[in-house]
DNA sequence: AGCGTGACTAGAA
DNA sequence: TTTCTAGCCACGC
């Protein structure tokens, strides 16, 4: 069977290194889609549960969360991240030394 | 079949 | 440096 869009982007989110993040664009050109990169956060939003997937790794181009500040998921990414070693100031990364694929 | 929406991005002020 | 605007494209209703 073909895998669909959302599967692909989740392999290729699943390839990003702990302790590094990438940006809803950069997964999105990594899964042959292009400019979608709207489409990756509404394809995390399908997530099935059980998954594997490092979602809280995907930032936005300038390293910020894309959740409001606040919200249970934005606290939930943030202290993920911290877990795998990102530093998380204000809802940002400092994505000057994490920047996944340079 | 058409319209609104959004876990976005890049550029300008 | 931060904030605002315009463009973007696929999906769901």
């Amino acid at each position: 069977m073909e895998p669909t869009k959302d599967q692909k982007i989740w392999q290729v989110v699943l390839l990003i290194p702990a302790g590094k993040v990438a940006s809803y664009g950069q997964v999105a050109d990594m899964a042959g889609l292009g400019r979608q990169a709207r489409y990756i956060g509404r394809a995390l939003g399908k997530l099935p549960p059980g998954h594997s997937v490092p979602w809280y790794r995907v930032l936005r181009s300038n390293g910020q969360i894309a959740f409001p500040e606040g919200s249970p998921t934005f606290l939930k990414q943030k202290e993920l991240l911290e877990q795998e070693g990102v530093e998380v100031i204000s809802g940002k990364v400092q994505m000057r030394q994490f920047r996944w694929q340079p």
